[in-house]
DNA sequence: AAACTATTTGGCTATTATACCAAATACGAC
DNA sequence: GTCGTATTTGGTATAATAGCCAAATAGTTT
C-alpha cells in the first residue's frame, strides 16, 4: 500500500474515530436536531465542562461540526449532516450481533 | 442520561470505533469486494501476521465481519455490508474540511 | 476597571490501544 | 506421528485517549 493511500485511510478513519466515543456520538446526534451551546451539553451529561469542550473540539478537528461564538456562548452545529445517515446501519450491526448471541446461547 | 441510553451509545460507538483505524477500515473496504483470508491481507499491508489477526478480531467483536475456517485458512467476510454506505459521507467530510483549509489560507 | 459567566487550555494520572515478538494451536501433507 | 503452514494468543513496551482539576481567556454587566 503506497503512502498516499495510507494517508487517505488515516483521514477517513479519523472521521469515524471521532464518532467512536459514546459522548461524542450522542452529541453529534443531538446536533442533528439543531445547534446547541456547550453549556446545554454539560447540563445533560454528567461530565466536566472541560471534558465536553474537548470532545466537541475533537468533532471539530474531524470536520464533523463547526462552532460559532455568540455573546458568551459557543454554539456548535453539524457541518456535514449526512454523517449520521450511517446510524441505521450501525443499529443493524447491533441487532445482527444480538441475534448471533441469542442463537449462540441456544 | 440514564444507564440504558449510555449503554446503547457505548454499543453504537464501539461499531464506529472498530472502523476508526486505517488498517481496519481498509480491510473492511476490501471485504466489500468479497471474502479474503488473513494471509491475503498480510501480503498487502506491511504488518505482522498477529497484528492483522488482532485487527480482524476487533472487527469481528464489533459484529462487522464474520470468519470461517476452511482448511488451513481463515476467511473473513462482511456480515453487515451496509456498514460501508457511510463512506461517501466520510469523504464529503474530508472535502469540506479541505475546502475550509483552503479558504483559511486565502 | 472589577466582577461574573462561558468556554478553552494545560497539566496530571489512569486507562486503553497498538504493534511487535515469541509461543501455542489447528490443520493438512507426508 | 512428525513436519510445515496459517492463524491466534500471551506478553510487553510504547503511544494515545479520557477525564478531572486548576488556571487562562473572552465576552458581559455594572
Amino acid at each position: 500500500m503506497d503512502k498516499k493511500t495510507k494517508e487517505l485511510y488515516k483521514a477517513k478513519a479519523d472521521v469515524l474515530k471521532a464518532l467512536g466515543h459514546p459522548t461524542r456520538l450522542w452529541m453529534a446526534e443531538q446536533l442533528s436536531e439543531g445547534e446547541r451551546c456547550v453549556c446545554e451539553f454539560v447540563k445533560e451529561i454528567d461530565a466536566d465542562f472541560s471534558t465536553v469542550s474537548k470532545h466537541l473540539n475533537i468533532l471539530k478537528q474531524a470536520g464533523i461540526v463547526e462552532d460559532e461564538k455568540r455573546g458568551l456562548n459557543v454554539y456548535y452545529k453539524l457541518k456535514v449532516p449526512c454523517i449520521l445517515n450511517s446510524m441505521s446501519c450501525v443499529e443493524a450491526v447491533l441487532s445482527a450481533k444480538l441475534k448471533s448471541q441469542i442463537d449462540m446461547a441456544k
